[in-house]
DNA sequence: AGAGGTTCTCGGGCGC
DNA sequence: TGCGCCCGAGAACCTC
């Protein structure tokens, strides 16, 4: 489900459900999903009495902050959080359980187990997987229009492959990448080191753009995206490109064409983007 | 039946 | 030749 959007606003409204509270025990089900420390016994027993102080977000992971840890959990493709009372009967592909003392529960869900989560000491988190080396967050002051270009200039990748890199930005997946290449009028096959310094400028402008408004609408709901407190997103209301094969571009009503991309489903206007 | 919002690993190809 | 880098393909998993 999650790109920078999506994710921002899991961070906002879990934030909002479970900051100060203290744990009591963690269950975990799917023990492929815990990736640091090893031994998944560490990161159960480490969790315990622990109180959650803050949720923050780099690109597309979730950092709990913890008393003395930093807690990384990545949703991949279907990843989700709600918060339940204790009692509440546990839902299908449910991975994690975490426990609270006041009876509540966080809990986990994640239909295709890609999720990931990673425990480091608090403090330790950047310089070790999955933190380290990501580039730059979008609105962030070191997201300039002369970091991109020098990520881009000495590649001879294809435009939505390497915007797709969280090494060049952080937090464009499928979704926005295509959003952001149309609004650009750029085509994701354009080899990245090709593009003109106004097509960047434009480029860079759209991407930030474009993320800020679907964090603003909460994220796009394509099929199973839910945030925290259970609502949809509205952003896929306003995508011009993304999942639109068939119908009319709206710029110049030309079909939108489906094909595939660095062995993604991409989606483009033929006019509009050169 | 195959694609799906992600990212890691592996191996081939290329240049020094 | 050997090494290192870069890039693309495939894999991880389940549902509709």
């Amino acid at each position: 489900m999650p790109e920078l959007p999506e994710v921002e606003t899991v961070r906002k409204t879990l934030e909002a459900l479970v900051l100060g509270k203290k744990i009591e025990k963690v269950t975990i089900y799917w023990p492929k999903m815990v990736k640091h420390p090893v031994e998944v016994e560490q990161f159960l027993d480490a969790l315990i009495g622990q109180s959650i102080l803050e949720i923050s977000r780099r690109g597309k992971f979730l950092i709990f902050y913890t008393d003395d840890f930093a807690l990384i959990s990545h949703l991949r493709m279907e990843g989700k959080y709600g918060v339940f009372p204790g009692d509440t009967p546990v839902e299908n592909h449910t991975h994690a359980i975490f426990q609270f003392t006041d009876g509540t529960e966080l809990r986990y869900k994640d239909v295709r187990k890609f999720g990931t989560y990673h425990l480091y000491k608090k403090g330790s988190e950047w310089n070790e997987s999955p933190l380290i080396g990501l580039g730059p967050e979008p609105f962030s002051e070191e997201f300039t229009l002369e970091a991109l270009k020098q990520k881009l200039s000495k590649t001879s990748r294809k435009i939505k492959p390497a915007l797709l890199d969280q090494k060049v930005l952080v937090g464009l997946g499928n979704i926005y990448v295509d959003e952001a290449l149309f609004r650009a009028g750029i085509h994701p096959e354009r080899i990245a080191s090709t593009l003109s310094d106004e097509e960047l400028k434009l480029l860079h402008k759209e991407i930030i753009q474009t993320l800020k408004e679907a964090v603003e609408k909460g994220g796009s709901t394509i099929r199973s995206y839910i945030n925290s407190q259970g609502q949809i997103g509205l952003f896929q209301l306003e995508l011009n490109v993304y999942g639109r094969n068939g119908e009319a571009c709206k710029k110049c009503g030309s079909e939108i064409e489906k094909m595939v991309v660095g062995g993604r489903g991409t989606h483009i206007c033929p006019v509009c983007q050169k």
